[in-house]
DNA sequence: CAAGATAGTCAAGCATTCTTGACAAGTCAA
DNA sequence: TTGACTTGTCAAGAATGCTTGACTATCTTG
């Protein structure tokens, strides 16, 4: 569900279909700039929707499956896969002789700073783009909005709630 | 790839991490509103990518198929399921005897109506919670993103390029 | 210790969304 | 008119991303 709302409708485009379409070419570009690195590795979707996951200290099966809703034995075929790729690797629970903790290697973890940072890269050349100012006061705008989306009650002018 | 931008990283969240979870988050309550209308078809991702490539003219397969960037007979599969679902229809084109144009059904036209309108709303909830005047500067602010990702040249300060 | 719950694993299967291959009907150029 | 090509169609199969079910090893509780 990406595309239906880019219906071409009126002459006005609906600010809505604007950020739908702005968010869809942006990961395009991320997307295609950090597969075109050295190191590229092929990930997937279902693959790269672990990582938000994965804390530094690691993190049990189980937990990662409760997070993202779906069986454990779905994600662990995708650890499994990404621990082949030496993205991941499963390290013995020392408090739990049954568990293992899922972390990110060392390889892992270079790759992931290196997406990061190719990411920053884009974002700069973003703000470049349509001049840095208006790119700070879309960052607030757009905070501002991610914080009436969590909570739609009374925050209307404010700043932006940092909760965790 | 949906989720990949969001790894948690330093104290300042991203401009670009932002912008594409509040796509994401946008994104969800759209598909709910819609699909809680009455008559919400359960239209699926696959289904839903034809849409905006149907012009009210209607259109061929093969050219469905040469912008979506698949096969004929992928395009061919999807069609045949929204025929059955009475959203699209088959029309001989007179031009051509060997050829169909691809258009929407009067009750698909209806369905389409419904949820733009229904997007509309959402707009509107979003326009309120964070000020008329914010969104209105969010909607020009994104049109020159949207211009700067399309062609990354000269146009940097200016207004918004309605090409077509 | 026995009983039961829990963590990870293995296997098989299913829905989705594409693909390749084959083909009939229609068009068009020689 | 004949041969090459295009359009839509049908069939079968493959890749992806899950699922359910069964099983072992381990922990926990009475």
């Amino acid at each position: 569900m990406t595309d239906w709302h880019e219906i071409e409708t009126s002459k006005r485009e609906a600010t809505l279909q604007v950020l739908f379409k702005v968010a869809r070419l942006l990961n395009e570009k991320a997307v295609a700039r950090v597969q075109d690195r050295p190191g590229g590795q092929s990930f997937r979707a279902a693959h790269t929707a672990l990582f938000p996951h994965i804390p530094p200290e690691g993190i049990r099966l189980t937990q990662l499956a409760g997070r993202l809703g779906i069986t454990k034995q779905a994600v662990f075929q995708l650890v499994r896969d990404l621990e082949g790729m030496g993205v991941l690797e499963r390290l013995q629970d020392p408090s739990d002789g049954r568990a293992k903790l899922i972390a990110f290697s060392s390889t892992g973890r270079t790759a992931i700073a290196s997406g990061l940072s190719t990411l920053r890269e884009l974002e700069q050349d973003m703000a470049a783009g349509i001049g840095q100012e208006s790119w700070q006061q879309l960052r607030m705008t757009l905070l501002r909005l991610h914080d009436h989306l969590l909570d739609p009650l009374k925050p209307c002018q404010g700043g932006h709630q940092t909760s965790e």
